[in-house]
DNA sequence: AGACGTTTAATTGTCTGACAATTAAAAACA
DNA sequence: TGTTTTTAATTGTCAGACAATTAAACGTCT
């Protein structure tokens, strides 16, 4: 662990990259303890507040928690699945509102991920995942619905799927893509009739899921595709024909 | 804006939460300048020390840059891929060197997401794609390769096809399971004759992806998803078995 | 007037030293 | 032995200072 009080980067970044190094690296153990902050800063020849800047950029990462008190530090964090949910959600919400990404591409990819673990949710679907899936797609129908409820019963009724995979990496990477997509996808005013089409698909996935059929699910979850993404290009088509400022 | 000086929670990190919740809403736009160091300790009745960490905070997550100088103060950061690109590595590699996943969740959900894109980059692959596929695989022919050479090349023909789906959402998904999974891939020592499998399949990819042949892509890429599973599977097995301890 | 060097002011980065808050262990006591 | 008090270690916060950096303002010379 060296750094350079030289170079044109912060001391605190330094710190912070030389740590989290050693955390990723495996050199450092769940649960470990760091060094205090005094020691921390006798070792690297800096201030305390140097060495705390750098350990509060650590802990934005979830790379480590403190704890006050004699027995207390900084402690290496086993990295929770949850954790990682927080920040992938707020970096794909931050990459598709700064229009890094455009909605289309951000729905392809939702739906080549759905589609990618489809057959697994095929397989491994408890009846619990099934009821779900139901469940949601029967609220979906009940009319005086509102276009905010409906998304997120939509919302409710991919994850069940996604869930159905039995895969927590997959479902920790839709997570990202779906929830950052809501802010848009409630822009989107649900026709009765757009409504009627999306609970008739969810309603064929869901026995698609039941009776094993990985082709049908895999097809019905393309057109599905391809209709989101029509109905979302129109709305925003015509949305940009009424506020052509800008 | 409003912190509570008398919950349990460090005014660092709830400074943090109120800027970057106003950053992810969209109420302050990217490239917008924050009130200096002094304003917001101000602003928040804290000391500058504690704003400073929390503004450390947002740093780590690239959600704001800072510059010194007359004109200089943080600045909303237009959060770009690559930044993003880090941090899914840095979380992916976490998850899975403590053991929150599996190998083979992490490999299955690799190979999932991998066919998922092998649609796309079948219809919109270019030539560049195809070319580097192409190298790749026939540099993994290549007798006398380390195996962390042969590693690092597997990766860039994975990373090839795709990229070559044309879709940066899936790239960066698939960026953090590939990377994340190199040092357990490292691990593994390549026969003559697995490589001699694995490079089969690649060439037979590269030619279903240039014949536009989907079908034929999805079918392999399940083959060599098996086959690495496999494979790993094996050599964990025997590991295992020579190191009994713990 | 324009080009060029100098000063100045604003801002972040770092350091020092202090005190408050918290917490578990040690010590004292019943 | 069980309970209470004290103590020491550690993080959290604060205040004030100075260094480093940078762009703008100013002044000077041609």
């Amino acid at each position: 662990m060296k750094i350079d009080p030289d170079s044109s980067t912060d001391l605190s970044a330094q710190i912070a990259t030389a740590i989290r190094e050693a955390i990723v690296s495996g050199a450092m153990p769940v649960d470990e303890r760091l060094p205090s902050e005094s020691e921390l800063a006798e070792q690297f020849a800096v201030s305390r507040s140097t060495v705390r800047e750098a350990l509060k950029r650590l802990a934005a990462q979830s790379l480590i928690r403190t704890q006050r008190g004699a027995t207390g530090g900084a402690f290496v964090n086993r990295l929770r699945f949850e954790d990682a949910y927080g920040q992938q959600i707020t970096t794909s919400t931050l990459l598709l509102s700064m229009n890094a990404v455009s909605f289309q591409t951000a729905c392809e990819a939702r739906y080549a991920l759905e589609r990618a673990c489809a057959p697994l949710s095929v397989q491994r679907r408890t009846a619990d995942h099934l009821a779900t899936m139901r469940a949601e797609a029967h609220r979906q129908a009940q009319p005086g619905l509102t276009d905010e409820a409906f998304c997120a019963s939509d919302v409710a009724f991919h994850r069940a799927l996604v869930d159905a995979a039995g895969n927590p990496v997959l479902s920790y990477q839709l997570a990202g893509a779906v929830e950052a997509m809501q802010p848009l996808m409630n822009m989107i005013t649900f026709s009765a009739r757009s409504r009627e089409t999306i609970v008739d698909l969810h309603t064929r996935i869901a026995d698609a899921v039941e009776a094993g059929n990985a082709q049908d699910a895999d097809t019905l979850l393309s057109d599905l595709a391809t209709y989101t993404e029509d109905l979302a290009k129109s709305v925003f088509a015509a949305r940009l024909a009424k506020q052509p400022k800008q």
